[in-house]
DNA sequence: ATCGATAATGAGAATCGTTATTATAATCCT
DNA sequence: AGGATTATAATAACGATTCTCATTATCGAT
């Protein structure tokens, strides 16, 4: 998906939510849809430029997540990185590489995963667990740190 | 395994690192031990009891992570809930509760385990990636929260 | 056992990512 | 334009975690 594209879907969705999509919002967007992989708040604010305060970044960020523009994903010491959410992105899974820190997306061939999704179902039913959205995260070491 | 022997294994590996197995650090592994998942330092000190101040049961949490008796979980919040790594309790996978946070293990039957590494596998030589860990995780809603 | 060296603990302050507050500015609607 | 609503900026507050350092416990050698 182009990051026109994304932005166009983005202006839908958050119309429906009767959120406008202001200039800062749609700088979090551009970064997040430019980018290869999960970005810090800290990271965004570098990337986009100082004028625009942490504070600011951050509602925007809560406000992306809530309307489900975007998705966190908790990291060491406390840090959140996010992401675009799926539906703009395709469903994928993450290799995190235990050397460097990187995070890379996956996506993987629809049989595997469909077997993926019948896991998820079968280990949730387990535990009486209502599954939303999951995740197969691979740690290991990336063909750079290999 | 049992308690007692998750104990004795702990005090090896932690003799082999030249690391004192002391009390406060036996009452980190003996609660982990007793737990159904994932703990948080406060979660701890609540079990432990207040006697032992956090900032001590944050280090024996960093001491035996460094060891590799314990594995860190980031969470939302900023939270890091413990658990005893998988040498020590088995392979299991993760359902993490969306509203309340609470994070759960679930052993899989062995076919689906199979299944699962077979995944991981083939998703890794997708992107050249050398898997050490995996951790099918799922999010959604648990019992108590549906 | 005792002494000295080393490692662990306790208590509190400091740090850092994140969230709340509040006043100001921008935007929408009529 | 005028009034209501929503977003921003600047800063204070918050909470989980880490750091500091003085004190205490533990280990090894004598």
């Amino acid at each position: 998906m182009t990051t026109s594209s994304v932005d166009r879907e983005v202006q839908k969705r958050l119309g429906e939510h009767a959120i406008r999509y202001t200039t800062g919002r749609r700088a979090v967007v551009a970064a997040l849809a430019g980018s290869d992989g999960p970005k810090s708040a800290s990271e965004l604010h570098g990337e986009i430029g100082s004028r625009v305060p942490l504070s600011s970044l951050y509602r925007s960020l809560t406000i992306l997540e809530e309307a489900g523009v975007v998705i966190p994903h908790y990291g060491a010491k406390g840090l959140t990185r996010y992401e675009l959410a799926e539906w703009l992105t395709g469903h994928h899974h993450h290799l995190v590489c235990l050397d460097c820190g990187a995070v890379e997306d996956v996506e993987i061939p629809g049989a595997q995963e469909t077997q993926v999704r019948d896991l998820v179902d079968s280990i949730s039913a387990i535990a009486s667990f209502t599954p939303i959205n999951h995740d197969l995260e691979v740690e290991g070491r990336c063909a750079r740190c290999a």
